[in-house]
DNA sequence: CGACGAGTATTTTTT
DNA sequence: ATACTCGTCG
C-alpha cells in the first residue's frame, strides 16, 4: 500500500469488484449496479461510466477525484472493455502513479499487471527504449539530470567563446527547457526568441546541444517527450501500433500539462478518442514551469463533442471553508466555473489574524498548535503552508523551541544530495563507460590531483578523436602529456574502474557499491571531513547502498533513480507538517495555517512583476489550494513587518484577505484593523519615539496600515507587554516622513507574555545602535556592548536576537 | 590545488 | 541575513 504519510483525497475504502460480475457487467444493462459504484454520487458515476469518446472531468478540490479515476479504470476492465495493457494512465509524479496503482488494485481486488500507469516521463522512456534508433539514439541511452545538462551546456558555451558569466549555462538550460515544454525543436524556435541568449545565439546553441546529446547517447527530461512526439510524427506505423494498444487513455491533473504533453496526448488519442482528462482549472499552479491552463480551458475545442462532468460535491471541508474559497476564486476571470458545496455543515469560520511581525506570527501559530494539541487534535492533522521555501525557517525554529515535533515536506531530496550524486556517478560510469558527464563529475572527487588542466587535456583528445572521455583518458596515459603524479593517479583510477567493471557479474550490486565507495576513497573523504554535515552524509551513503538491495541489478537501479527522485518519507510519526503551498496540493489536514498573507509575499511580488494579471490569478489559485486543504478550519495570518533579504519591511495585508467574504471569516480585529482605532496609551519609550512611527491613516486597509518602505521597528517580537494599551500609541504617531507600521495585535492570544528571553552572551540587534553582545540582564533592562555604538543600557524590547 | 574574500542573487518543483 | 558562486592569491 501507499507509503504516503498523508491521506490523499478521499480514502474511503472502495468496494472491490465482485468476481462474479466481472466481465458480464455492462453498465446500463444491469439491473443491479456493480458494487464498486456504491457510494458514488451521480456526477461521479457519470464520470466513471462514460467510457467512449473524450471526457473532461472537472474535479474540484476534495470531490473524490482519485476515487473516480481508479473506479473508472476498474470499470473498464470489469466490463471487459479493455485488458490492462489496453489502458494508459498518465500522472505527473511517481507518487501519484503509485497511489493510483494501489487504489486500482483495491477496486478490482487484486494487483493490476500490465497496465501502463506512470508519469509522462517514465512512459516515454519505455516507448523510447524500443524505438531509440529511429530518433538517432541507442536503446541504452542515458538520462541526464539537471547537473549534467548544465555541465554540458557550459562546455558548449565556452567552446563558442561566449562569456559564460554574462550568459550563464543555467539561463540557457532554462530557456531550452521552456522551448522543449512547448515542443519546439531547434528548427522551430522563433528567431526572435534566440535573442534571449547571447545576442541571438540561443537557437544555435540549442541545436548544438541537441547534436551533442545524440553523440553522447543521452536525453534530458524534456527530450523524453520531444523525441516520442517526433517519433510519432515521423513514423505513423509506430504510432499506429500504440493506437492499437492504448484503447483508453486517462490523464490526471490535466491542468498541469504543458504544450508538449498535450501534443503527445493528442497524437496518442487521435485514433479512438477515448481520452479522459481529470483536472481542476482552479488548481493550476504550475504555469511558471510551462503548464498551460489553456489546455483544460480549451478541451472541448480540441476534442469536439467532449462530455464534461463537474464534480462539485466536496467531502473534505466545512461550509465556511468552501464558501470562503469559492468566493476568493470567483474573482478570477479565466476559469470554467465550478462551485463546491457540502452537505456536512458550516463548521468553524476561517480565522484571520493580524500580528506585529514575522516572529510573532510564528509564536502565535505555535501557541495555536499547542492549543489544538491540548484539544486532542493530532499533529499529523496540522499543517503550516507557506508561499516560499525560506518562510519555513521561522516555523522550524519556533517548533524547535517549543519542542513540537515537525517535519518539513519538500526540502532537498535524497537523490539530489551531492554525496548521493557522486556515488551514483561512480556507479553510472561503471555501468556506462561512455557517460562523460558523470565521469567528469567524479574524476577528481575525492581529490586525487586530477584538476582542471588534466581534465582539459583529456577533453581535448576526446573531442578531436570523437571518443568518450574514459577512452581518451586511457590514450593520454600512453602519451607524454601528464605530469608523473597525475599520470599515476589517473592510471590508478582507470585500473580501478576496470576492476570494478569486471566484478559486475560476479558480485552483487550492493557489494560492488560498497567496494567502490571504499576503494575510490570516497568514504574516507567524508570520514576525514570535520564539518558537521559529514556524519549525515555517511549515513546517506549507507542508506543508498541498502536501498539498492530492492533492485535486481545495477542497471535496474540506475534506471529507476534517473526517473524517480522521490524522497524517503519519515511517515507514521505524529508531526506537524511545514511545507510550501505547492507541495501541499493533493493533501489535506484538519487544521491549516496560512501565514504571510501580505502584499509582496503572497501574492508574490515577482509573480506579479513577471506575469502580471495572469500571475495574480495563479497566486489566487494558490490561495484557493491553500484554503481547500483544510478539513475543519483554516487559519490565515498576516504580519505588519517582515524581514526580507535582511531588511525590515512593513507590509500590507494581502488583497486576498479583502476578497474573503466577511460572513465566513472571523477577523481577529481587536487590533483595529478593519475598523476601530486602537486605544492610546503608554508605550512610552524614549528610544522608540526617536525612531518614529508614521501613520497614514485613511488608506483602505484601515488605520495603522499603509505603504512603507522604511525600516521597521524591531522589538515587536519580544517584550511586548500584553494588553492593548501598550500598542496603542504606536499607531498614528507621525514624525516627519514616510514610515508606517501596522498595529500589532493586542489580543492576548497573539502574544506570549514575556519576561526577557534574552540571555547574557547573546548577540542582538538594535534598530539604532546596530549589533552588540549582551553583557548583563536586569529584569527587562539589558547592558549591551554594541559593536559600533559602544556599551549602552537598553530596554529588552528594543532589541532582537541577531 | 586549495583557501579566502568579494560579489550577487533570493518563488513556486517534477521528471 | 545568508548562502552560494566565482576569481584571485599563496
Amino acid at each position: 500500500m501507499s507509503t504516503d504519510p498523508f491521506d490523499l483525497d478521499d480514502l474511503e475504502t472502495e468496494p472491490a469488484v465482485g468476481t462474479v460480475q466481472t466481465r458480464a457487467v455492462e453498465a446500463g444493462e444491469l439491473s443491479v449496479e456493480p458494487a464498486y459504484l456504491d457510494g458514488l454520487n451521480s456526477p461521479q458515476k457519470d464520470a466513471v461510466m462514460a467510457n467512449d469518446g473524450p471526457i473532461l472531468v472537472l474535479a474540484g478540490a476534495g470531490t473524490g477525484k482519485t476515487r473516480v479515476l481508479t473506479t473508472r479504470l476498474g470499470h473498464l476492465m470489469a466490463t471487459g472493455r479493455a485488458a490492462p495493457w489496453n489502458i494508459l494512465a498518465v500522472t505527473f509524479t511517481n507518487k501519484a502513479a503509485k497511489e493510483m496503482q494501489n487504489r486500482v488494485a483495491r477496486v478490482i481486488g487484486r494487483p493490476v499487471e500490465g497496465m501502463w500507469i506512470g508519469t509522462f516521463h517514465s512512459i516515454c522512456v519505455k516507448i523510447l527504449r524500443k524505438h531509440a534508433e529511429l530518433v538517432g539514439l541507442k536503446s541504452n541511452f542515458s538520462i541526464l539530470d539537471t547537473d549534467d545538462q548544465i555541465r554540458l551546456l557550459k562546455q558548449l558555451i565556452q567552446a563558442e567563446n561566449i562569456d559564460d558569466k554574462r550568459w550563464p549555462a543555467r539561463t540557457l538550460a532554462g530557456l531550452i527547457d521552456r522551448w522543449k515544454n512547448r515542443a519546439l525543436t531547434p528548427s522551430k524556435v522563433p528567431t526572435g526568441e534566440s535573442y534571449a541568449f547571447a545576442n541571438g545565439l540561443g537557437g544555435e546553441l540549442y541545436e548544438k546541444y541537441q547534436k551533442r546529446l545524440l553523440i553522447v547517447n543521452a536525453c534530458d527530461f524534456g527530450d523524453l517527450l520531444l523525441h516520442v512526439i517526433t517519433l510519432f510524427q515521423a513514423y505513423p506505423d509506430v504510432l499506429k501500433q500504440y493506437h492499437n494498444q492504448f484503447r483508453y487513455i486517462l490523464v490526471d491533473e490535466y491542468q498541469d500539462t504543458n504544450v508538449a504533453q498535450y501534443l503527445w496526448l493528442r497524437l496518442l488519442a487521435q485514433a479512438h478518442r477515448n481520452i479522459c482528462c481529470v483536472g481542476d482549472d482552479d488548481q493550476s499552479i504550475y504555469g511558471w514551469r510551462g503548464a498551460e491552463v489553456g489546455n483544460i480551458l480549451r478541451f472541448s475545442d480540441d476534442f469536439p463533442g467532449a462530455k464534461i462532468v463537474r464534480l462539485e460535491q466536496n467531502y473534505r471541508s466545512t461550509g465556511h471553508i468552501l464558501a470562503a474559497a469559492s468566493a476568493l476564486i470567483s474573482t478570477n476571470e479565466d476559469r470554467l466555473g465550478k462551485t463546491l458545496w457540502t452537505d456536512s455543515g458550516d463548521g468553524e469560520k476561517l480565522e484571520v489574524k493580524g500580528v506585529w511581525d514575522a516572529p510573532e506570527e510564528a509564536r502565535s501559530i505555535g501557541e495555536d498548535i499547542e492549543n489544538l494539541q491540548r484539544k486532542d487534535c493530532k499533529l499529523s492533522e496540522i499543517a503550516v503552508l507557506v508561499r516560499a521555501g525560506f518562510q519555513t525557517r521561522e516555523f522550524e525554529e519556533r517548533m524547535i523551541t517549543l519542542g513540537m515535533p515537525y517535519r518539513v515536506v519538500g526540502g532537498p531530496r535524497f537523490y539530489e544530495r551531492a554525496e548521493i550524486r557522486d556515488a551514483m556517478a561512480y556507479l553510472q560510469v561503471i555501468a556506462q563507460p561512455d557517460h562523460d558527464l558523470k565521469f567528469e563529475r567524479i574524476i577528481n572527487v575525492p581529490k586525487r590531483g586530477l584538476g582542471k588542466t588534466t581534465v582539459q587535456k583529456i577533453h581535448h583528445i576526446a573531442r578531436s578523436h570523437g571518443i568518450p572521455m574514459t577512452r581518451a583518458a586511457r590514450q593520454i596515459l600512453e602519451l607524454d602529456e601528464l605530469r608523473p603524479a597525475a599520470r599515476k593517479s589517473l592510471t590508478q583510477l582507470m585500473d580501478n574502474f576496470d576492476r570494478w567493471r569486471s566484478l559486475l557479474d560476479s558480485e552483487s550490486h550492493t557489494t560492488l557499491a560498497e567496494m567502490v565507495l571504499d576503494e575510490s576513497g570516497y568514504t574516507d573523504m567524508w570520514q576525514n571531513d570535520k564539518s558537521p554535515e559529514a556524519p549525515g552524509k555517511l549515513e546517506n551513503l549507507k542508506e543508498l547502498v541498502s536501498g539498492m538491495g530492492d533492485f535486481e541489478n545495477l542497471t535496474g537501479f540506475l534506471e529507476h533513480i534517473a526517473l524517480v527522485m522521490e524522497n524517503v518519507g519519515d511517515d507514521s510519526l505524529e508531526k506537524v507538517s511545514i511545507m510550501t503551498l505547492h507541495a501541499a496540493k493533493g493533501l489535506e489536514f484538519d487544521h491549516v495555517f496560512l501565514p504571510g498573507w501580505e502584499e509582496g509575499v503572497f501574492p508574490n511580488q515577482r509573480a506579479l512583476d513577471e506575469t502580471g494579471a495572469k500571475g495574480l490569478e495563479e497566486e489566487r489559485r494558490l490561495a484557493y489550494v491553500g484554503i481547500t486543504r483544510a478539513k475543519k478550519q483554516a487559519h490565515v495570518y498576516f504580519a505588519g513587518n517582515r524581514q526580507i533579504f535582511g531588511q525590515w519591511q512593513s507590509s500590507l495585508p494581502s488583497r486576498f484577505i479583502e476578497e474573503l467574504p466577511k460572513d465566513h471569516i472571523e477577523m481577529d480585529a481587536a487590533q483595529g484593523l478593519y475598523g476601530g482605532r486602537p486605544s492610546k496609551g503608554g508605550w512610552g519609550s524614549d528610544e522608540w519615539s526617536d525612531e518614529g512611527y508614521y501613520s497614514s491613516s485613511g488608506d483602505k486597509y484601515g488605520p495603522g496600515w499603509a505603504r512603507a518602505q522604511n525600516k521597521s521597528p524591531t522589538g515587536g517580537g519580544r517584550g511586548f507587554s500584553s494588553g492593548s494599551a501598550s500598542y496603542g500609541d504606536r499607531v498614528g504617531r507621525k514624525k516627519g516622513g514616510v514610515t508606517i507600521n501596522m498595529m500589532p495585535s493586542p489580543s492576548a492570544s497573539a502574544m506570549s507574555d514575556t519576561v526577557s528571553d534574552i540571555a547574557v552572551g547573546e548577540r542582538v540587534f538594535h534598530e539604532k545602535f546596530g549589533y552588540g553582545m549582551v553583557e548583563d540582564v536586569e529584569g527587562n533592562k539589558l547592558l549591551v556592548a554594541f559593536e559600533k555604538a559602544g556599551t549602552k543600557r537598553v530596554v529588552d524590547r528594543f532589541v532582537k536576537p541577531a
